[in-house]
DNA sequence: TAGCTGACGCCCT
DNA sequence: CAGGGCGCCAGCT
């Protein structure tokens, strides 16, 4: 599958991010072979609500464990709400033990 | 048509 | 140890 397209990448990746886990911006655009293309990740995320495909938005964030993107949702805290409503412990817009939730995307699975 | 911005990240000072 | 600046790619004005 060549989906040539950054963002069809990035929302399959998105997309396989398991429940009750997260990832960042970086590891997803390392993923699609544009380390360094966060910002263009996180761009794709906002338009990723016009996806027929569910895209678990709220399962990305920065490489900090911080909901930066949390203003882009409907509510105050959707974000965070939704988050919790997995397992996932969210204190101030920070996720805790964000080392054992992370989920790094597998390259080589998504290469192709 | 050209330039700016944007849910980030890393290197340099 | 902390702050500032530049790079990434594509869409929008």
């Amino acid at each position: 599958m060549s989906q040539d397209n950054f963002f069809e990448k990035v929302y399959r990746i998105a997309r396989a991010i398991p429940y009750g886990r997260v990832t960042s911006y970086g590891a997803i655009a390392g993923a699609v072979g544009s380390p360094g293309a966060a910002r263009m990740v996180g761009w794709a995320m906002n338009k990723a609500y016009e996806q027929e495909e569910y895209v678990p938005a709220h399962r990305v964030v920065n490489s900090k464990g911080l909901l930066t993107g949390k203003m882009h949702f409907p509510g105050e805290n959707t974000m965070q709400e939704l988050l919790e409503n997995e397992g996932v412990v969210v204190v101030n817009d920070q996720i805790q033990n964000f080392n054992e939730v992370f989920w790094e995307p597998d390259v080589e699975f998504f290469s192709d």
